[in-house]
DNA sequence: TTCCAATCCCCCATTTATGGCGGGGTGATC
DNA sequence: GATCACCCCGCCATAAATGGGGGATTGGAA
């Protein structure tokens, strides 16, 4: 890591104040000389934070779109664990061509690279770095600095968590052992019936669990309640998903 | 990062079989010249994989005992977003003492570093140092590594992945805008008459929408829909969606 | 000891979800 | 111009989930 980086990172880990943040990913762009930077959380309300080097007539343009729902940087980073470029995400659906047709429009580079990040409770940021230029050029770029960028966007997320305290609130009660297998039973498609005869329980007493854990994760029915849980972490379901080696179509962001 | 742990993480980059794992962590501890280094990563069914320095004894008492659902180290890196040192989780239960004392018996050293890693659907690993020293010596270590750990953390993570058998590559076919839109409403809790309202339209629509949605995730209930949809990514929920609507709040940015 | 959480069981009733049947329209693609 | 995915609406019925009561025992923590 240039010295230059480490001092961008000291001094953000010395500031307490989003403009901090706005100021250290600034000083990072240009170290880096790329076109954008961006850190960002998103939610199923909407961006809830973020700061970067996007125009605010794109940030406003995607928020008044509500691109989060088809950006498949989002999309595609919400299903892996590793750091990503944009040409390895799928931009085959008609949205996802319209959505990229706009960002380029807006003064996005073509090409990308996000880092997606998480926490307890399904917290989910991504840190991006985005750039206009030609393949060979980029492949290079992220080649030498994919590990610099791992790490920035941990300092980024590590710097906004202590900003924001409310974000990481969840209460969050543990569910007990047995509400995490009905949860779980339900999250795999059994019916409330099913569930009981699985745990070799009553219906009745099922019911008393669903509702307990409903009560916990402030949830408004079983299916709401099945979803937190999921978005949580506290109940795994499914095998993992390898979403990282899927075949997935790679788009033409190049030039 | 030394460049002798530089060629560590080259010769794990291509190697391609648990074996690389195991020879890369004993070459990373003999090169940060600690007692101990662990990368594992736990499930709700238990520990599925983990590879380290760990002594059998231990790692046979650890499974037998299931000191994965009491061990501090474990519990308090779930919860955390940050690596954490040892010393800053809650020893102070009952368990929790028997079960360090059981450690420092088999070998472990007082001291610990754990970096908690994150994927989606609540996947969850850790990366793990162990020595025995001083409080001022592991204080002037974690201070120094801590980057480097992070980032090793994450390697492993990716090639420990990377050697996994893709179980349920799951095609699933994309779902449309409105069937999107119905199964992110139905994850933050709404019941259906309230989605149907949402989106406006007759509740019997919204039934088709559902009905295709389960159709095309293979799922036997709406419950069963959306966790699959929420497993695979194809929706965006955030834990606590319908609390965080009141309070949406998006930074401004400035180029 | 007292208290509380976790684990189990049963009744009543209503609301909600689902299964099955039918009918439209658009727009893109082949 | 045929086909298909997507978008929209109606009725009927039954199955399932939920809301509201009422209990019980255990073991651990305060």
């Amino acid at each position: 890591m240039t010295s230059a980086v480490e001092h961008i990172l000291e001094d953000l880990e010395r500031s307490d104040t989003r403009e901090g943040l706005q100021t250290a990913i600034l000083a990072l762009r240009d170290a880096f000389d790329v076109d954008h930077m961006v850190y960002h959380w998103v939610s199923a309300a909407g961006e809830q934070y973020g700061c970067g080097t996007y125009s605010d007539a794109w940030v406003n343009r995607y928020l008044a779109q509500d691109y989060l729902r088809i950006d498949p940087v989002v999309l595609g980073c919400f299903q892996r664990f590793h750091p990503v470029d944009w040409k390895r995400l799928d931009w085959s659906s008609k949205s996802a061509r319209l959505f990229l047709h706009d960002a380029l429009a807006h003064g996005l580079g073509n090409q990308g690279f996000s880092v997606p990040i998480r926490g307890p409770n399904g917290q989910f940021a991504m840190f991006t770095v985005n750039h206009r230029c030609d393949d060979a050029t980029w492949a290079a770029f992220t080649d030498s600095h994919r590990r610099e960028l791992i790490l920035i966007a941990h300092y980024f997320n590590e710097k906004a968590l202590d900003l924001e305290p409310d974000r990481t609130p969840a209460p969050s009660q543990p569910l007990s052992p047995r509400e995490v297998e009905a949860m779980t039973l339900l999250a795999m498609g059994y019916a409330r019936a099913q569930v009981a005869d699985t745990m070799a329980i009553s219906e009745h007493t099922l019911r008393a669990y669903i509702e307990s854990a409903r009560f916990k994760l402030g949830a408004m029915n079983t299916t709401h309640a099945v979803a937190r849980a999921l978005a949580r972490g506290l109940i795994v379901v499914e095998g993992a998903s390898r979403a990282d080696m899927s075949t997935q179509r790679t788009a033409r962001t190049a030039s």
